[in-house]
DNA sequence: CGGCACGTTGAAGGATCTCAAGCTGAGTGG
DNA sequence: CCACTCAGCTTGAGATCCTTCAACGTGCCG
Protein backbone atom coordinates (compact mmCIF):
# COMPACT_ATOMS: atom_id res chain seq x y z
CA UNK A 1 0.00 0.00 0.00
CA UNK A 2 2.60 2.65 1.54
CA UNK A 3 3.51 2.82 -2.61
CA UNK A 4 0.14 3.88 -3.47
CA UNK A 5 -0.85 5.12 -0.32
CA UNK A 6 -3.19 8.39 -0.31
CA UNK A 7 -0.36 10.76 -0.58
CA UNK A 8 -0.70 14.21 -1.80
CA UNK A 9 2.77 14.98 -2.60
CA UNK A 10 2.54 11.93 -5.18
CA UNK A 11 0.36 13.62 -7.06
CA UNK A 12 0.39 16.81 -8.62
CA UNK A 13 -0.11 19.41 -5.35
CA UNK A 14 -3.61 18.44 -5.13
CA UNK A 15 -4.25 19.43 -1.30
CA UNK A 16 -2.13 22.62 -2.13
CA UNK A 17 -3.95 23.58 -4.56
CA UNK A 18 -6.67 22.83 -2.46
CA UNK A 19 -5.58 25.27 0.11
CA UNK A 20 -5.36 27.69 -2.27
CA UNK A 21 -8.67 27.19 -3.74
CA UNK A 22 -9.90 27.60 -0.22
CA UNK A 23 -7.79 30.73 0.36
CA UNK A 24 -9.50 32.65 -2.27
CA UNK A 25 -12.80 32.11 -1.01
CA UNK A 26 -12.00 33.33 2.85
CA UNK A 27 -8.88 34.59 3.16
CA UNK A 28 -9.03 37.60 4.42
CA UNK A 29 -5.83 39.33 5.97
CA UNK A 30 -3.40 36.22 5.73
CA UNK A 31 -5.43 33.23 8.13
CA UNK A 32 -7.89 31.02 6.60
CA UNK A 33 -10.48 30.57 8.50
CA UNK A 34 -11.12 26.74 8.39
CA UNK A 35 -7.49 25.91 8.61
CA UNK A 36 -5.71 25.45 11.46
CA UNK A 37 -2.39 24.05 12.75
CA UNK A 38 -2.17 21.09 15.83
CA UNK A 39 0.03 19.18 17.95
CA UNK A 40 -0.52 15.86 18.85
CA UNK A 41 1.83 13.80 20.47
CA UNK A 42 3.24 10.14 20.19
CA UNK A 43 0.96 7.45 21.31
CA UNK A 44 -2.37 9.69 21.05
CA UNK A 45 -5.05 9.53 18.83
CA UNK A 46 -5.98 12.15 15.94
CA UNK A 47 -9.52 10.45 15.72
CA UNK A 48 -11.23 7.06 16.32
CA UNK A 49 -12.88 4.79 14.56
CA UNK A 50 -16.44 5.90 14.69
CA UNK A 51 -15.78 9.99 15.62
CA UNK A 52 -17.72 12.03 13.44
CA UNK A 53 -15.67 13.88 10.70
CA UNK A 54 -15.66 17.02 11.76
CA UNK A 55 -12.39 17.65 10.30
CA UNK A 56 -9.68 16.15 7.89
CA UNK A 57 -5.75 16.55 8.03
CA UNK A 58 -2.86 17.37 6.31
CA UNK A 59 0.65 15.91 8.08
CA UNK A 60 3.35 18.38 8.21
CA UNK A 61 5.67 16.54 10.65
CA UNK A 62 5.43 13.25 12.26
CA UNK A 63 4.07 10.02 11.21
CA UNK A 64 1.13 8.58 11.40
CA UNK A 65 -0.99 4.92 11.60
CA UNK A 66 -4.61 3.99 10.81
CA UNK A 67 -5.65 1.55 13.14
CA UNK A 68 -8.73 -0.65 13.00
CA UNK A 69 -9.62 -2.48 16.12
CA UNK A 70 -10.91 -5.87 16.91
CA UNK A 71 -12.83 -6.74 19.46
CA UNK A 72 -10.62 -10.44 20.01
CA UNK A 73 -8.01 -7.68 21.09
CA UNK A 74 -6.07 -7.82 17.75
CA UNK A 75 -5.27 -4.75 15.71
CA UNK A 76 -5.08 -3.77 12.08
CA UNK A 77 -2.94 -1.42 10.67
CA UNK A 78 -4.38 -0.13 7.57
CA UNK A 79 -1.39 2.09 6.34
CA UNK A 80 1.06 4.42 7.51
CA UNK A 81 1.29 8.10 7.07
CA UNK A 82 4.05 10.58 6.73
CA UNK A 83 4.32 13.92 6.15
CA UNK A 84 2.56 15.41 3.00
CA UNK A 85 -0.28 12.20 3.24
CA UNK A 86 -3.48 13.64 3.60
CA UNK A 87 -5.90 12.19 6.59
CA UNK A 88 -9.40 11.50 7.10
CA UNK A 89 -10.99 13.19 3.83
CA UNK A 90 -13.15 10.02 3.05
CA UNK A 91 -16.57 11.84 3.13
CA UNK A 92 -18.36 8.87 5.30
CA UNK A 93 -20.90 9.90 8.15
CA UNK A 94 -18.05 8.27 10.55
CA UNK A 95 -14.55 7.81 10.52
CA UNK A 96 -13.97 4.35 9.65
CA UNK A 97 -10.56 4.08 11.25
CA UNK A 98 -8.69 5.26 14.11
CA UNK A 99 -5.29 7.49 13.12
CA UNK A 100 -3.00 7.84 15.75
CA UNK A 101 0.25 9.20 15.95
CA UNK A 102 3.46 6.81 16.17
CA UNK A 103 5.96 10.13 17.01
CA UNK A 104 4.81 13.53 17.80
CA UNK A 105 3.00 15.25 15.16
CA UNK A 106 2.31 18.49 13.68
CA UNK A 107 -0.71 18.68 11.09
CA UNK A 108 -3.06 21.24 9.52
CA UNK A 109 -6.67 20.77 10.23
CA UNK A 110 -9.05 21.82 7.90
CA UNK A 111 -12.87 22.24 8.90
CA UNK A 112 -15.19 19.91 6.87
CA UNK A 113 -18.02 21.93 6.74
CA UNK A 114 -16.22 24.39 4.51
CA UNK A 115 -14.66 22.06 2.85
CA UNK A 116 -17.47 20.22 2.08
CA UNK A 117 -19.19 22.94 1.31
CA UNK A 118 -16.31 24.23 -1.24
CA UNK A 119 -16.76 20.34 -2.81
CA UNK A 120 -20.15 21.37 -3.71
CA UNK A 121 -19.18 24.12 -5.51
CA UNK A 122 -16.03 22.96 -7.31
CA UNK A 123 -16.02 20.54 -9.18
CA UNK A 124 -12.32 20.19 -9.87
CA UNK A 125 -11.89 20.21 -6.19
CA UNK A 126 -14.06 17.13 -5.66
CA UNK A 127 -12.30 15.27 -8.81
CA UNK A 128 -9.11 15.77 -6.96
CA UNK A 129 -10.71 14.02 -3.95
CA UNK A 130 -12.10 11.44 -5.85
CA UNK A 131 -8.89 10.92 -7.50
CA UNK A 132 -6.99 10.42 -3.71
CA UNK A 133 -9.68 8.20 -2.90
CA UNK A 134 -9.42 5.94 -5.65
CA UNK A 135 -5.72 6.46 -5.19
CA UNK A 136 -5.82 4.40 -1.81
CA UNK A 137 -8.39 1.98 -2.93
CA UNK A 138 -6.01 0.67 -5.71
CA UNK A 139 -3.33 0.79 -2.70
CA UNK A 140 -5.62 -1.15 -0.65
CA UNK A 141 -6.63 -4.13 -3.39
CA UNK A 142 -2.32 -4.53 -3.67
CA UNK A 143 -2.10 -4.64 -0.48
CA UNK A 144 -4.79 -7.42 -0.12
CA UNK A 145 -2.93 -9.22 -2.50
CA UNK A 146 0.05 -9.36 -0.52
CA UNK A 147 -1.49 -10.21 3.24
CA UNK A 148 -3.23 -13.10 1.24
CA UNK A 149 -0.08 -14.77 -1.26
CA UNK A 150 3.03 -13.81 0.28
CA UNK A 151 5.43 -15.41 2.77
CA UNK A 152 6.05 -13.43 5.88
CA UNK A 153 9.62 -12.68 4.90
CA UNK A 154 8.20 -11.59 1.26
CA UNK A 155 6.04 -9.03 3.11
CA UNK A 156 8.83 -7.49 5.43
CA UNK A 157 11.03 -7.45 2.01
CA UNK A 158 8.63 -5.83 0.55
CA UNK A 159 7.24 -3.45 2.91
CA UNK A 160 11.08 -1.87 3.50
CA UNK A 161 11.63 -1.67 -0.07
CA UNK A 162 8.11 0.48 0.08
CA UNK A 163 9.54 2.35 2.94
CA UNK A 164 13.28 3.17 1.16
CA UNK A 165 10.89 4.49 -1.84
CA UNK A 166 9.55 7.02 0.59
CA UNK A 167 12.53 8.17 2.33
CA UNK A 168 15.12 8.55 -0.77
CA UNK A 169 16.92 11.22 0.60
CA UNK A 170 18.78 10.12 3.20
CA UNK A 171 21.08 8.35 1.11
CA UNK A 172 19.74 5.15 1.10
CA UNK A 173 19.13 5.09 5.23
CA UNK A 174 15.46 4.29 6.34
CA UNK A 175 14.11 5.51 9.91
CA UNK A 176 11.35 3.15 10.88
CA UNK A 177 9.24 5.43 13.38
CA UNK A 178 7.30 2.31 14.18
CA UNK A 179 8.13 -0.72 15.97
CA UNK A 180 7.75 -4.13 15.22
CA UNK A 181 4.20 -4.93 16.53
CA UNK A 182 3.22 -1.69 14.26
CA UNK A 183 5.02 -3.94 11.41
CA UNK A 184 3.63 -6.89 12.39
CA UNK A 185 -0.32 -5.89 12.43
CA UNK A 186 0.38 -3.78 9.43
CA UNK A 187 1.62 -7.03 7.36
CA UNK A 188 -0.79 -9.11 9.53
CA UNK A 189 1.73 -11.37 11.60
CA UNK A 190 3.07 -12.00 14.80
CA UNK A 191 5.81 -9.56 16.10
CA UNK A 192 7.64 -12.32 16.94
CA UNK A 193 7.63 -13.52 13.13
CA UNK A 194 8.59 -10.44 11.77
CA UNK A 195 11.53 -9.98 14.38
CA UNK A 196 12.86 -13.12 12.72
CA UNK A 197 11.92 -12.14 9.34
CA UNK A 198 14.42 -9.02 10.03
CA UNK A 199 17.23 -11.44 11.57
CA UNK A 200 16.75 -13.53 8.81
CA UNK A 201 17.45 -10.26 6.43
CA UNK A 202 20.22 -9.77 8.21
CA UNK A 203 22.12 -12.64 8.19
CA UNK A 204 21.61 -12.92 4.36
CA UNK A 205 23.13 -9.59 3.98
CA UNK A 206 19.82 -7.71 2.39
CA UNK A 207 19.39 -5.03 5.20
CA UNK A 208 21.94 -3.21 7.88
CA UNK A 209 20.53 -1.92 11.20
CA UNK A 210 23.49 -0.28 13.11
CA UNK A 211 20.88 0.83 15.48
CA UNK A 212 17.47 0.04 15.89
CA UNK A 213 15.01 1.45 13.27
CA UNK A 214 17.67 3.12 11.67
CA UNK A 215 18.14 0.53 8.31
CA UNK A 216 20.13 0.88 5.21
CA UNK A 217 18.79 -1.88 2.25
CA UNK A 218 22.52 -3.36 1.10
CA UNK A 219 21.44 -5.81 -1.10
CA UNK A 220 17.76 -4.65 -2.79
CA UNK A 221 17.72 -7.38 -5.43
CA UNK A 222 17.86 -10.04 -2.50
CA UNK A 223 14.92 -8.26 -1.08
CA UNK A 224 13.50 -7.93 -4.80
CA UNK A 225 13.55 -11.59 -5.74
CA UNK A 226 11.61 -12.01 -2.86
CA UNK A 227 8.74 -10.17 -4.90
CA UNK A 228 7.67 -11.80 -8.10
CA UNK A 229 5.36 -9.41 -8.72
CA UNK A 230 5.18 -5.78 -7.89
CA UNK B 1 -16.33 -5.90 1.97
CA UNK B 2 -19.25 -7.00 0.17
CA UNK B 3 -21.63 -5.85 2.81
CA UNK B 4 -19.79 -2.41 2.19
CA UNK B 5 -18.73 -2.56 -1.41
CA UNK B 6 -19.09 -0.07 -4.06
CA UNK B 7 -23.05 -0.73 -4.40
CA UNK B 8 -25.26 2.02 -6.02
CA UNK B 9 -28.34 0.53 -4.64
CA UNK B 10 -26.94 0.72 -1.01
CA UNK B 11 -26.53 4.46 -1.21
CA UNK B 12 -29.15 6.55 -2.73
CA UNK B 13 -29.28 6.40 -6.26
CA UNK B 14 -26.09 8.26 -7.17
CA UNK B 15 -26.04 6.54 -10.53
CA UNK B 16 -29.79 7.37 -11.00
CA UNK B 17 -28.96 10.16 -10.63
CA UNK B 18 -25.75 10.27 -12.42
CA UNK B 19 -27.72 8.89 -15.59
CA UNK B 20 -30.24 11.66 -15.15
CA UNK B 21 -27.75 14.06 -14.92
CA UNK B 22 -26.39 12.79 -18.13
CA UNK B 23 -29.48 12.53 -20.03
CA UNK B 24 -30.54 16.15 -19.33
CA UNK B 25 -27.19 16.96 -21.03
CA UNK B 26 -27.31 14.72 -23.95
CA UNK B 27 -30.78 13.19 -24.63
CA UNK B 28 -32.14 14.08 -27.15
CA UNK B 29 -35.09 11.73 -28.42
CA UNK B 30 -34.60 8.89 -25.60
CA UNK B 31 -31.58 7.42 -26.60
CA UNK B 32 -28.33 9.10 -24.68
CA UNK B 33 -25.00 9.42 -27.05
CA UNK B 34 -22.77 7.95 -24.21
CA UNK B 35 -24.90 5.18 -22.70
CA UNK B 36 -25.17 1.39 -24.46
CA UNK B 37 -26.18 -1.98 -23.72
CA UNK B 38 -23.39 -4.80 -23.42
CA UNK B 39 -23.25 -8.44 -22.86
CA UNK B 40 -20.38 -10.67 -21.75
CA UNK B 41 -20.06 -14.44 -22.02
CA UNK B 42 -19.46 -15.81 -18.72
CA UNK B 43 -15.64 -16.22 -18.11
CA UNK B 44 -15.10 -13.25 -20.18
CA UNK B 45 -13.08 -10.20 -19.32
CA UNK B 46 -15.43 -6.84 -19.31
CA UNK B 47 -11.56 -5.18 -19.32
CA UNK B 48 -8.05 -5.75 -17.80
CA UNK B 49 -5.61 -4.69 -15.28
CA UNK B 50 -3.46 -2.36 -17.25
CA UNK B 51 -6.31 -1.24 -19.96
CA UNK B 52 -6.88 2.56 -20.24
CA UNK B 53 -10.41 3.17 -19.06
CA UNK B 54 -12.21 4.16 -21.54
CA UNK B 55 -15.71 3.13 -20.06
CA UNK B 56 -17.13 2.44 -16.61
CA UNK B 57 -20.36 0.17 -15.96
CA UNK B 58 -23.75 -0.70 -14.00
CA UNK B 59 -24.39 -4.74 -14.03
CA UNK B 60 -28.09 -4.66 -14.76
CA UNK B 61 -28.10 -9.00 -14.78
CA UNK B 62 -25.58 -11.47 -14.19
CA UNK B 63 -21.75 -11.46 -11.56
CA UNK B 64 -18.89 -10.09 -11.99
CA UNK B 65 -14.85 -10.66 -9.65
CA UNK B 66 -12.27 -8.14 -9.56
CA UNK B 67 -9.12 -10.07 -10.27
CA UNK B 68 -5.74 -9.22 -9.35
CA UNK B 69 -3.47 -11.60 -10.86
CA UNK B 70 0.48 -12.29 -9.39
CA UNK B 71 2.75 -13.54 -11.43
CA UNK B 72 3.36 -16.59 -9.46
CA UNK B 73 -0.21 -17.55 -10.45
CA UNK B 74 -1.98 -16.65 -7.35
CA UNK B 75 -5.10 -15.06 -8.22
CA UNK B 76 -6.73 -12.39 -5.98
CA UNK B 77 -10.31 -11.75 -6.11
CA UNK B 78 -10.42 -8.17 -4.79
CA UNK B 79 -15.19 -8.01 -4.16
CA UNK B 80 -17.74 -9.91 -6.29
CA UNK B 81 -20.20 -7.46 -8.21
CA UNK B 82 -23.35 -8.14 -7.91
CA UNK B 83 -26.91 -6.53 -10.30
CA UNK B 84 -27.24 -3.02 -9.43
CA UNK B 85 -23.30 -2.44 -8.69
CA UNK B 86 -20.59 0.26 -10.42
CA UNK B 87 -17.64 -0.97 -12.21
CA UNK B 88 -14.87 0.68 -12.98
CA UNK B 89 -15.42 3.88 -12.36
CA UNK B 90 -12.03 4.95 -10.24
CA UNK B 91 -10.58 7.42 -12.71
CA UNK B 92 -7.21 6.51 -13.06
CA UNK B 93 -5.11 6.60 -15.96
CA UNK B 94 -5.47 2.67 -15.95
CA UNK B 95 -7.73 -0.05 -14.64
CA UNK B 96 -6.29 -1.49 -11.62
CA UNK B 97 -7.63 -4.62 -12.10
CA UNK B 98 -9.43 -7.25 -14.24
CA UNK B 99 -13.12 -7.81 -14.65
CA UNK B 100 -14.64 -10.81 -15.30
CA UNK B 101 -17.80 -12.35 -15.55
CA UNK B 102 -18.82 -15.21 -13.13
CA UNK B 103 -21.95 -15.51 -15.56
CA UNK B 104 -23.81 -14.19 -18.44
CA UNK B 105 -23.51 -10.64 -18.12
CA UNK B 106 -25.85 -7.63 -19.28
CA UNK B 107 -24.32 -4.38 -18.50
CA UNK B 108 -25.00 -0.50 -19.08
CA UNK B 109 -21.66 1.13 -20.35
CA UNK B 110 -21.20 4.19 -19.75
CA UNK B 111 -18.49 6.26 -22.05
CA UNK B 112 -16.21 8.25 -19.67
CA UNK B 113 -14.82 11.12 -22.09
CA UNK B 114 -18.73 12.31 -21.63
CA UNK B 115 -19.01 11.44 -17.81
CA UNK B 116 -15.43 12.92 -17.19
CA UNK B 117 -16.72 15.96 -18.27
CA UNK B 118 -19.98 15.43 -16.68
CA UNK B 119 -18.09 15.49 -13.24
CA UNK B 120 -15.80 18.76 -14.13
CA UNK B 121 -18.95 20.04 -14.23
CA UNK B 122 -21.31 19.01 -11.80
CA UNK B 123 -19.39 19.09 -8.46
CA UNK B 124 -22.77 17.29 -6.89
CA UNK B 125 -22.05 14.15 -9.06
CA UNK B 126 -18.14 14.70 -8.26
CA UNK B 127 -19.23 14.33 -4.79
CA UNK B 128 -21.38 11.45 -5.27
CA UNK B 129 -18.38 9.39 -7.31
CA UNK B 130 -16.30 10.08 -4.13
CA UNK B 131 -18.25 8.83 -1.53
CA UNK B 132 -18.96 5.88 -3.52
CA UNK B 133 -14.90 5.16 -3.95
CA UNK B 134 -14.65 6.04 -0.27
CA UNK B 135 -16.83 3.01 0.45
CA UNK B 136 -14.99 0.79 -1.50
CA UNK B 137 -12.10 2.10 0.53
CA UNK B 138 -13.94 1.74 3.63
CA UNK B 139 -14.81 -2.43 2.44
CA UNK B 140 -10.97 -2.75 1.22
CA UNK B 141 -10.00 -2.00 4.51
CA UNK B 142 -12.71 -3.99 6.41
CA UNK B 143 -11.62 -7.09 4.28
CA UNK B 144 -7.89 -6.48 5.29
CA UNK B 145 -9.33 -7.41 8.51
CA UNK B 146 -10.12 -10.16 8.19
CA UNK B 147 -7.95 -11.94 5.81
CA UNK B 148 -4.98 -11.01 8.80
CA UNK B 149 -7.50 -11.93 11.54
CA UNK B 150 -9.60 -14.65 11.13
CA UNK B 151 -9.40 -18.70 10.65
CA UNK B 152 -10.45 -19.99 7.76
CA UNK B 153 -14.14 -21.06 9.11
CA UNK B 154 -14.65 -17.66 10.28
CA UNK B 155 -13.76 -16.35 6.76
CA UNK B 156 -16.06 -18.25 5.66
CA UNK B 157 -18.81 -17.75 7.85
CA UNK B 158 -18.50 -13.81 7.66
CA UNK B 159 -18.64 -14.53 3.38
CA UNK B 160 -21.78 -16.17 4.01
CA UNK B 161 -23.55 -13.55 5.83
CA UNK B 162 -22.14 -11.00 3.14
CA UNK B 163 -24.01 -13.06 0.26
CA UNK B 164 -27.01 -13.59 2.56
CA UNK B 165 -27.23 -9.91 3.40
CA UNK B 166 -27.45 -9.25 -0.36
CA UNK B 167 -29.41 -11.95 -1.17
CA UNK B 168 -32.31 -11.52 0.74
CA UNK B 169 -35.27 -11.71 -1.47
CA UNK B 170 -35.27 -15.71 -1.54
CA UNK B 171 -36.65 -17.02 1.36
CA UNK B 172 -33.25 -16.97 3.28
CA UNK B 173 -31.88 -18.99 0.04
CA UNK B 174 -28.29 -17.89 -1.56
CA UNK B 175 -27.52 -18.74 -5.07
CA UNK B 176 -23.67 -18.83 -5.25
CA UNK B 177 -22.73 -17.74 -8.07
CA UNK B 178 -18.86 -18.18 -7.66
CA UNK B 179 -16.97 -21.75 -7.38
CA UNK B 180 -15.24 -22.55 -4.66
CA UNK B 181 -11.64 -21.55 -5.98
CA UNK B 182 -13.40 -18.27 -6.41
CA UNK B 183 -14.34 -18.13 -2.76
CA UNK B 184 -10.57 -19.54 -2.19
CA UNK B 185 -8.86 -16.50 -4.14
CA UNK B 186 -11.39 -13.92 -2.33
CA UNK B 187 -10.78 -15.20 1.15
CA UNK B 188 -7.01 -15.89 0.66
CA UNK B 189 -7.09 -19.94 1.20
CA UNK B 190 -6.67 -23.00 -0.37
CA UNK B 191 -9.49 -23.94 -2.70
CA UNK B 192 -9.69 -27.08 -0.40
CA UNK B 193 -9.64 -25.35 2.94
CA UNK B 194 -12.96 -23.97 1.71
CA UNK B 195 -14.21 -27.08 0.77
CA UNK B 196 -13.04 -27.81 4.11
CA UNK B 197 -14.73 -25.29 5.60
CA UNK B 198 -18.07 -25.98 4.00
CA UNK B 199 -17.85 -29.30 5.36
CA UNK B 200 -17.74 -28.11 8.80
CA UNK B 201 -20.04 -25.68 8.86
CA UNK B 202 -22.71 -28.49 7.24
CA UNK B 203 -21.75 -30.45 9.89
CA UNK B 204 -22.34 -28.54 12.38
CA UNK B 205 -26.11 -27.43 11.16
CA UNK B 206 -25.14 -24.24 10.89
CA UNK B 207 -26.12 -24.55 6.83
CA UNK B 208 -27.09 -26.74 4.29
CA UNK B 209 -26.49 -27.23 0.63
CA UNK B 210 -28.88 -29.73 -1.03
CA UNK B 211 -27.59 -28.63 -4.31
CA UNK B 212 -24.06 -27.08 -4.80
CA UNK B 213 -24.10 -23.39 -4.43
CA UNK B 214 -27.60 -23.62 -3.46
CA UNK B 215 -27.53 -22.81 0.56
CA UNK B 216 -29.65 -21.91 3.42
CA UNK B 217 -28.30 -20.50 6.60
CA UNK B 218 -29.97 -22.61 9.03
CA UNK B 219 -27.68 -21.20 12.53
CA UNK B 220 -27.53 -17.75 11.99
CA UNK B 221 -26.53 -17.49 15.49
CA UNK B 222 -23.48 -20.46 14.69
CA UNK B 223 -22.00 -18.35 11.77
CA UNK B 224 -21.95 -15.37 13.85
CA UNK B 225 -20.59 -16.95 16.96
CA UNK B 226 -17.35 -16.97 14.70
CA UNK B 227 -17.36 -13.48 13.70
CA UNK B 228 -16.47 -11.62 17.17
CA UNK B 229 -16.46 -8.42 15.33
CA UNK B 230 -18.26 -6.88 12.97
C1' DC C 1 18.41 0.55 41.01
C1' DG C 2 13.92 -1.02 39.46
C1' DG C 3 10.39 -0.94 36.25
C1' DC C 4 8.92 -1.03 31.76
C1' DA C 5 8.49 -1.19 26.88
C1' DC C 6 10.46 -3.20 23.14
C1' DG C 7 13.10 -6.66 20.81
C1' DT C 8 15.13 -11.34 20.23
C1' DT C 9 15.35 -16.26 20.43
C1' DG C 10 13.85 -21.06 21.40
C1' DA C 11 10.58 -24.87 21.48
C1' DA C 12 6.19 -26.91 20.76
C1' DG C 13 1.96 -27.11 18.70
C1' DG C 14 -1.41 -26.23 15.30
C1' DA C 15 -3.67 -24.37 11.21
C1' DT C 16 -3.24 -24.39 6.56
C1' DC C 17 -0.97 -25.67 2.20
C1' DT C 18 0.46 -29.01 -1.06
C1' DC C 19 0.19 -33.20 -3.30
C1' DA C 20 -2.58 -36.95 -4.58
C1' DA C 21 -6.56 -39.61 -5.39
C1' DG C 22 -11.37 -40.30 -6.01
C1' DC C 23 -16.08 -38.45 -6.71
C1' DT C 24 -19.95 -36.01 -9.04
C1' DG C 25 -22.53 -33.84 -12.54
C1' DA C 26 -22.90 -31.67 -17.00
C1' DG C 27 -21.99 -31.80 -21.66
C1' DT C 28 -20.70 -34.37 -25.91
C1' DG C 29 -20.53 -37.70 -29.32
C1' DG C 30 -21.22 -42.26 -30.94
C1' DC D 1 -29.14 -44.25 -24.29
C1' DC D 2 -24.63 -44.93 -22.79
C1' DA D 3 -19.73 -44.10 -22.48
C1' DC D 4 -16.46 -40.62 -22.30
C1' DT D 5 -14.41 -36.36 -20.88
C1' DC D 6 -13.68 -32.59 -18.20
C1' DA D 7 -14.26 -29.20 -14.70
C1' DG D 8 -15.31 -28.61 -10.21
C1' DC D 9 -15.73 -30.60 -5.53
C1' DT D 10 -14.29 -33.54 -1.66
C1' DT D 11 -11.24 -36.05 1.27
C1' DG D 12 -6.86 -37.85 3.08
C1' DA D 13 -1.95 -37.57 4.53
C1' DG D 14 2.23 -35.38 5.11
C1' DA D 15 4.93 -31.26 5.24
C1' DT D 16 5.62 -26.58 6.44
C1' DC D 17 5.14 -22.20 7.90
C1' DC D 18 3.60 -19.51 11.39
C1' DT D 19 1.67 -18.70 15.93
C1' DT D 20 1.84 -19.13 20.72
C1' DC D 21 4.05 -19.46 25.03
C1' DA D 22 8.01 -18.55 27.50
C1' DA D 23 12.34 -16.73 28.79
C1' DC D 24 15.78 -13.50 28.36
C1' DG D 25 18.21 -9.23 26.73
C1' DT D 26 18.50 -4.24 26.18
C1' DG D 27 17.89 0.56 26.55
C1' DC D 28 15.41 4.28 28.67
C1' DC D 29 13.66 6.87 32.48
C1' DG D 30 12.11 8.09 36.98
Amino acid sequence: MLQTSIQSRHIQAPLSSFASRGAAKSETNGARSFESRVTVKAGEAIFSEGDAPFYFYKIITGSIRLVKVVADGHRQICDFLLPGDLLGFSNASEHEFTAEAIQDCTLTRYRRRETDLAMKNDADLACELQALTARGLSGAYAHMVRLCHRSAYDRLAWFLLAMASRNDGDNGWIELPMTRVDIADYLGMAHETVSRAFTQLKKAGAIIEPTLNRIKIVDAEALEDKLIAA
